[in-house]
DNA sequence: TTGTAGGCGTTATCAT
DNA sequence: ATGATAACGCCTACAA
């Protein structure tokens, strides 16, 4: 059999992808490498993981350190703590997931899909939703309060009570169980009927808050999450959450690097549909 | 700066490590993953990763393909569907975490962890302890049910009640949730007063499995996990759970790659202790 | 001490 | 068509 390492010296390719994500340990980023993985291995391609820890500096390095192995091609999901971003030119690297603005990419349409789920919570008749955001420099974020912005503002068409109430938060469950309190602490006709939470874990720590508030799910408060990962449908009571196409973001971008092309559509990012995963956490509300 | 492939023709050393993993959505593995590539980078490797979705013919097909990429070592997390292990001799390969009979390897102690967490229960006050097991055919199954028999003897010592209550199931949280069930059907003097679940996904399930029966948790019973996965803190109430020292099994197992000995202790397993993480799960049990 | 040649395994190209 | 050869970049070993 060949020797890799004799064939991508003398040729320019070494049948390797390079990943880079913020935190393996995260459900969202493990999913993601391993349907990488197999994409790439439908190509006879391997990949090499790493991980940024959401540091810029260390994200740098990594991608010294794969453009000097030589791969293929990286695929990339930015760390938040973002500065410039400086690519090495001649290698291919598609942005996944954390769009950055002026670069093309792949990811989930984050809006769209929110505005499912809004608008899931919409038809049993909810109209007080509040929202838990993700942090505020995030485009992600970001997409994700604009779908909900949407979805109340057509609600609200012809009716009043569609205020938006919102929360900011990290994306991890001791976030979302603060933004969950602090949503919920009112008077029960002032409180939301339901809330969509910006994450799964978001929404797993704000379900843990309303049960320390005594408040029964999904009898008195219905819950929406957000990205479909395992966990979510390991909770007592399931939670109904809006699930990302993770597997089609990695064959994409997989497919991307392979074909050479830099982006797919020369800076305009290609946006996959969310669909919703309906769980336990909802149900129409009760009247007061 | 010095390309690789030039460097690994030259020389023997490519600078990569190879590992293969039954799932990289098992939060237990990924970590474990992640454990690895940050140990590896500390010394200038990086890491190819590969799923096996245990099975026992890719995994063979990934063992090959690293080969010939010329990895300088393997970290194999073997697929549970076994069957001879034909390992390639000259390339360093180290087991981790299913250890095999007759092969030396890497693993947490699961048999004193277990005991461990079984103490802790009996130290409170419990005697009528369930015990979910893993599936049959696997070794670090078998070794977490001889550290409840180990405890459960010594518990049982001068007193009559500490018989035994095992259910075996797979280590999901589907399985960890009929085992409950199975375990807490029964009349509340008989029933087993705590229980000790070969994983943290067991443990949930089985969370879920009282709190569908009613059984308030930790007042009328107590559950302890295995594993330590981020999960376990997320759930409500918090997980009490028995925590693998992932981080420094992949950091032992990248050691013995880069020194080039085949095995720690030659044929001897190296084990490494876990600990207690306390969360929320477990009391004294109340008078019946 | 400093410098240079050879060979690792492929594959592309060129010559027979 | 088939086979020989050079070049990819690095490292080691040997020579000046």
């Amino acid at each position: 059999m060949p020797d890799p390492s004799a064939r991508s010296m003398r040729g320019k390719v070494s049948r390797l992808i390079g990943i880079i994500i913020p935190d393996l340990t995260n459900p969202f980023f493990s999913e993601l490498v391993q349907s990488a993985e197999q994409a790439a291995a439908r190509h006879g391609y391997n990949i090499i993981v790493m991980t940024s820890f959401d540091h810029a500096a260390k994200e740098a390095d990594r991608i010294g350190q794969l453009t000097s192995r030589k791969v293929d091609g990286i695929i990339l999901v930015p760390s938040n703590d973002f500065h410039t971003l400086k690519l090495p030119k001649g290698l291919p690297i598609v942005i996944v997931d954390r769009l950055l603005p002026g670069y093309s990419g792949i990811a989930a349409d984050h809006r769209s899909g929110v505005r499912l789920g809004v608008e899931h919570l919409v038809k049993l008749g909810h109209r007080r939703i509040g929202f838990i955001s993700g942090p505020k420099d995030s485009v992600p974020a970001n997409d994700r309060l604009k779908g909900y912005l949407d979805a109340m503002e057509l609600a609200c068409d012809g009716e009043q009570n569609a205020a938006p109430l919102i929360a900011e938060a990290a994306f991890d469950y001791e976030s979302g169980r603060s933004a969950g309190n602090y949503l919920l602490a009112r008077a029960r006709h002032e409180r939301p009927t339901a809330i969509f939470a910006s994450s799964d874990q978001q929404a797993i720590g704000c379900m843990r808050a309303a049960h320390d508030l005594g408040i029964p799910i999904p009898a008195a408060l219905s819950i929406v999450g957000f990205d479909g990962i395992p966990l979510a449908s390991m909770t007592t009571p399931r939670l109904t959450t809006v699930k990302q196409p993770i597997q089609e973001i990695a064959a994409a971008a997989v497919a991307v690097l392979l074909s050479k092309q830099d982006a797919p559509g020369l800076g305009k990012p290609l946006l996959l549909g969310c669909e919703i995963s309906e769980g336990e956490t909802t149900s129409s509300p009760q009247p007061d």
